[in-house]
DNA sequence: CAAGAATTCAAACGATCGTATGATTCAAAC
DNA sequence: GTTTGAATCATACGATCGTTTGAATTCTTG
């Protein structure tokens, strides 16, 4: 029961953080959940920062090397079409449900709300983790879009970027709409087949005329 | 000097939100920063979280009944199209630096925050305040979309609020990619001129078939 | 100007937070 | 079986939080 304990410590961290924030979320709560004792947090992670930090740094990671060893197969093969590449992208956040990992669903919640809402250092970090995966997907889309303006294709990944931590975050927004909530968020092969057409035709959308007609009186 | 200290602490509060968030911000920073009595908070809103409550009603009140007007100015000139529809929605949430409220641009990256991230109560609140706007929206874009079915549109009302809200938020993604940022995020109608166009485009999109070609090896 | 209501003020309360401490338990090495 | 270092434990510290209180002040009204 020697790192156990870290692990222990990481799951209940992962699930309270993701449903109340990191601030509303005491250590107290995190070591009861888990079962150890209050001071195993600062033992065997130095401070609630560095626990945060450990959470994304452990879940990041491999989707992010799945990201590129995806990507690199499109290259090789030579289909590195819009599509393919968004899949690339998007999928290894969202298959995790089947691979029984319970616990990466609620990560990508808190990883989609950390990147709208987090303002402080924790942002730069989770951006550090990512740096190395946009530059790839960059250069990809880049290719797959040439005709598409540089600056213009930063606004629409910074777009691209909005959709994906929005689903990911999870927020029920839907039943704003009417009453009806997420179908089933279970079956992400259908949310697949719904976000990637959304994306590809936002990044093909003709450029819009430099003077606009005025808006209304 | 009798509401203007109401004032003063909606405008320090919304700042300070803003920026650490609602947890973070102690009612003593709120009250430092406009300069009136701790107790001031607790004598004219109640509580925190009513200071909290009081905020979002005062700034999407007044954004809420200009989209409607838009909306309904749309109806009566019959020019209802996708384009000027997303217009009448996403520009009263953009426009508003001009009108010399230099607050109310914090307050839309509170709100694009809040609506990724709150899991509490106050989502709820907040999605009260979008209810009326939100069901109006949908049934003109059923109107301007008749072909694609409803269960699709809701997904992509999903996505689209994703756009916005992070939009709104302003976490400065963009340098995640190279090492430029958000060029100047003040200048609304360039932003519109590109938001508008990549979500007509994405909510057009054709529908993917229902098969899709399987995932890498 | 005086009476009463509205507002502001300094000060404190109880609760909770992250972190630190020193004793205690446990497991492996000799 | 003894020793040694890692791990866990109960407990406490100092700080900060939202909220309350009752007196002092300001404003309104006659």
């Amino acid at each position: 029961m020697q790192d156990d304990t870290r692990e222990r410590i990481l799951e209940a961290a992962e699930a309270l953080f993701a449903e109340h924030g990191f601030s509303r979320t005491s250590l107290r709560a995190i070591t009861a959940r888990a079962g150890v004792n209050l001071a195993a947090v600062n033992y065997h992670f130095g401070s609630k920062h560095a626990l945060i930090q450990a959470i994304f740094t452990r879940r990041l990671e491999p989707i992010n090397q799945e990201r590129l060893a995806r990507l690199e197969a499109l290259r090789r093969q030579g289909r590195a079409d819009l599509e393919a590449i968004l899949e690339a992208f998007i999928a290894p956040t969202l298959k995790s449900e089947k691979d029984h990992h319970p616990g990466e669903v609620r990560f990508m919640r808190l990883l989609g709300r950390t990147h709208a809402g987090a303002a402080d250092a924790l942002r730069d970090f989770v951006h550090g983790l990512y740096a190395e995966v946009l530059a790839a997907f960059e250069q990809a889309l880049v290719e797959a879009l040439p005709e598409l303006p540089r600056l213009e294709l930063h606004w629409r990944l910074h777009f691209l970027m909005g959709v994906v931590s929005f689903t990911m975050a999870g927020t029920d927004t839907m039943r704003l709409f009417t009453d009806c909530h997420l179908p089933e968020a279970g079956d992400r092969e259908a949310l697949l087949r719904r976000l990637i057409p959304f994306l590809a035709a936002g990044l093909r959308a003709p450029l819009a005329p430099t003077e606009r007609r005025p808006s209304l009186p």
